[in-house]
DNA sequence: GTACGTCAGCAGTAT
DNA sequence: ACTGCTGACGTACCG
């Protein structure tokens, strides 16, 4: 059997590359890194592989390489791919160039950032709290922010010096002040953020880069709210404290309102808070569902709309995907009760938009599935108002209703979702679909097989395992034999061993969110008492997506998924036998480098957050062969802007442990878009061993991969 | 576990 | 000074 998939083209894998490396930190800088197999064309699918090297943040490189890759890439070679660029159109935005990095340390808190106005003295921040760890971030040496806080933006705010006690805290516990935990976190900012964040104009860059501070910081503030629930202190909506936060230290991008496209903002992205669309300029107000650019602020003599959120607060028609009948603001008071809407403000605006003409931009608020409690906002480009009336609402108060056409020739963003709920729902069928589930049951969740690219019938013959085969335990990194935590590990138990062997603190947040960009994960294993369930084995729950094997255009097959992904979120392992470089000449012949994941390969890792530079401690090299069991990850391809990257998972079996690969989304990844790593390199190249082409597409693809 | 009710919150815009 | 299509929690239902 050996057919080979389709013949793809793709190439896609590794790259060559350079060395980058990253460093950890939190969430969503995560960067990845490479490996790669390449192959060439003949498979199909895209091999995967990716092993790791670790480089040290400080180099040494291999030659040809820069040191820094920015991170964030621009998404847009994942956007183009299939599905959802029906026509690019304006959407594209090249990302700024990113100026050289500097120094880390020479940091020192942005004064007058960015986009500027940062005053500071708004009254704010008092909460505190005693820091445990909880999820993530590495620790924060908090008295010594608090001796450094000040010399942000200018505050004055007083800073309490009584700390509380109480919780054991591999910080050591103190009072916390949102602004020292900010300036802490600007400083372990690369300089070559600020660079990207002062351009006038925004960039895919600069938007990713305001999103993963915004998710630290956030994260960061909850984190210390977590540990004072029960000293009624801390930030009780971290959302808004870290959006504020990040407008006073200047912090976003495209600040100045516009009508139409926004730079580095394409449609089809999404967001989880309010405050990441007006961080980013897509739209401003923090709650307001419409935002406008008053007369004052502009030449005009009249006010008009720039973009709109619907997302359910009012009785809005949002059954057609390209049309949208929009609910006014107002009429709604809490004290006073319903009323009559009346024509000012947003409302205003929008009509004076209906009559003008201009472009507004549209984002759809929907109800995430697999977040429940939580909202998805996703821009869905712009439309226009095609006229606009008054009716009475179940209140029996008028209000105004507007009618919103989306402009032709954009990429799908909203309909998809909605295509993914009919599919779902069974109402409408999946066209395309070669297997229901390719995994046989493996998984928990099936995995389809789908083609609607050409007449490709799947890819080769092999076998889907869901984990690793002959794993070769890693002799005892210390003498620890397992947590008791029979409950499961909780965030602030200082004396659990798994705790300790990642630092002090869990690797993943209560949502299950990698909290930090560690090298290396330690999670309890076999040998743990602690249950399933339990926060610290997040890796071993198996899929919790609904992904699918897809035929795309240029690269065999790919993976992608149903489910919108959020930045940190364990994907899947790279299942698959364990072998030693001698076999997997055996087993692949000319393309050994397919479905391969090596980890003695380069990968350098970008990042955001160059602070921490502990450099990655893998234990033992490890080779992952895919060639005839695998799972999903076999068929990730590689990009050089990938949205996906991968961690060393170290679970604690015996005296013993096993390693094993796991997946991570970089940045929130929306339904069906294809999920990408980077393969990263092997240097030097072996004999025969060429580079390939890599057909990522990205802005920033490195044009080959090896 | 789904559905409201409660409530603190923050940037803008307007006064 | 005031508004608003937040977001998280508490309480109430519920099959």
């Amino acid at each position: 059997m050996e057919h080979h998939f389709g013949q793809d083209t793709t190439p896609v894998s590794g790259s060559f590359d350079k060395t980058r490396v990253l460093n950890v930190k939190p969430l969503r800088t995560l960067v990845p890194v490479f490996p790669s197999p390449s192959n060439p064309a003949s498979s199909s699918t895209p091999q995967g592989g990716a092993p790791f090297v670790c480089v040290s943040p400080s180099g040494p490189f291999p030659s040809g390489v820069a040191p820094f890759y920015p991170f964030f890439i621009s998404p847009e070679s994942q956007r183009l791919s299939e599905q959802n660029a029906q026509t690019p159109t304006a959407q594209h935005v090249p990302a700024a160039p990113i100026s050289t990095a500097v120094p880390i340390n020479s940091f020192r808190t942005p004064t007058g950032a960015a986009n500027g106005d940062v005053g500071s003295s708004r009254k704010n921040s008092r909460s505190r709290g005693q820091v445990t760890e909880e999820d993530g971030f590495s620790n924060v040496e908090i008295d010594e922010i608090e001796a450094e806080e000040g010399t942000g933006t200018g505050r004055s705010k007083r800073k309490s010096q009584k700390k509380i006690k109480g919780r054991q805290s591999t910080c050591g516990s103190a009072e916390v002040d949102p602004d020292a935990v900010a300036a802490d976190i600007l400083k372990s900012l690369n300089p070559m953020v600020f660079d990207v964040l002062n351009q006038p104009e925004g960039s895919r860059d600069s938007v990713a880069y305001t999103l993963m501070v915004y998710e630290v910081m956030r994260r960061k503030l909850g984190q210390i709210e977590d540990s004072n629930r029960a000293a009624n202190s801390g930030a009780k909506r971290p959302d808004l404290k870290a959006g504020a936060l990040m407008m006073n230290k200047g912090i976003r991008t495209n600040s100045k309102k516009r009508i139409g496209t926004v730079p580095g903002v394409e449609i089809g992205d999404i967001f989880f808070f309010r405050f990441e669309l007006c961080l980013v300029g897509l739209h401003a107000p923090s709650m307001a569902g419409i935002d406008y650019i008053g007369t004052k602020t502009s030449q005009e003599e009249e006010p008009l709309a720039v973009s709109i959120v619907s997302s359910g607060g009012y009785e809005d028609n949002v059954e057609d995907g390209d049309v949208l009948i929009y609910s006014g603001q107002g009429g709604v008071n809490r004290d006073k009760g319903a009323s009559d809407q009346k024509l000012e403000r947003g409302n205003l605006a929008l009509e004076k938009s209906a009559h003008r003409g201009n472009e507004v931009r549209v984002i759809r608020g929907l109800k995430d599935p697999q977040h429940p409690t939580g909202k998805v906002y996703v821009y869905d480009g712009l439309y226009k108002i095609q006229n606009s009336w008054v009716e009475k609402a179940k209140s029996g108060f008028n209000v105004f209703k507007y009618k919103l056409v989306r402009l032709p020739g954009q990429p799908q963003a909203y309909m998809i979702w909605k295509s993914i709920q009919q599919w779902t729902e069974k109402s409408v069928s999946r066209a395309g679909v070669i297997l229901p589930d390719l995994t046989s049951g493996a998984e928990n969740v099936p995995v389809c097989l789908v083609n609607d690219i050409d007449n490709e019938k799947g890819p080769a013959y092999f076998t889907y395992i869901p984990t690793l085969k002959n794993l070769r335990p890693i002799g005892p990194l210390d003498s620890s034999t397992g947590c008791s935590c029979v409950g499961g590990c909780q965030a602030a138990n200082f004396n659990c061993p798994c705790i300790q062997k990642n630092g002090g603190y869990l690797p993943y947040s209560a949502a299950s969110l990698l909290a930090d960009l560690k090298s290396v994960i330690y999670e309890c294993g076999p040998s743990c008492q602690c249950p399933p369930n339990c926060r610290n084995r997040v890796s071993q729950g198996g899929l919790k997506f609904r992904l699918e094997v897809f035929r795309t255009k240029n690269k065999g097959w790919g993976l992608r998924s149903w489910d919108a992904i959020r930045a940190g979120t364990f994907i899947c392992e790279y299942a698959g036998e364990v072998v030693d470089s001698a076999r997997v000449e055996e087993l692949g012949g000319d393309n050994e480098d397919d479905y391969i994941f090596d980890s003695t390969r380069i990968y350098q890792q970008l990042e955001v957050f160059p602070g921490d530079t502990e450099a990655p401690k893998i234990p033992s090299p490890l080779i992952i062969s895919a060639i005839n069991e695998g799972n999903v990850a076999r068929f990730m391809n590689h990009s050089c802007s990938p949205n996906v990257l991968w961690r060393p998972v170290i679970r604690e079996n015996k005296n013993e442990s096993d390693l094993h690969i796991a997946f991570f989304a970089i940045r929130h990844i929306p339904p069906m878009m294809e999920l990408t790593y980077d393969y990263g390199t092997v240097l030097p190249l072996k004999v025969g061993q060429r580079k390939k082409k890599c057909l990522c597409g990205s802005m920033k693809c490195r044009g080959y991969f090896c």
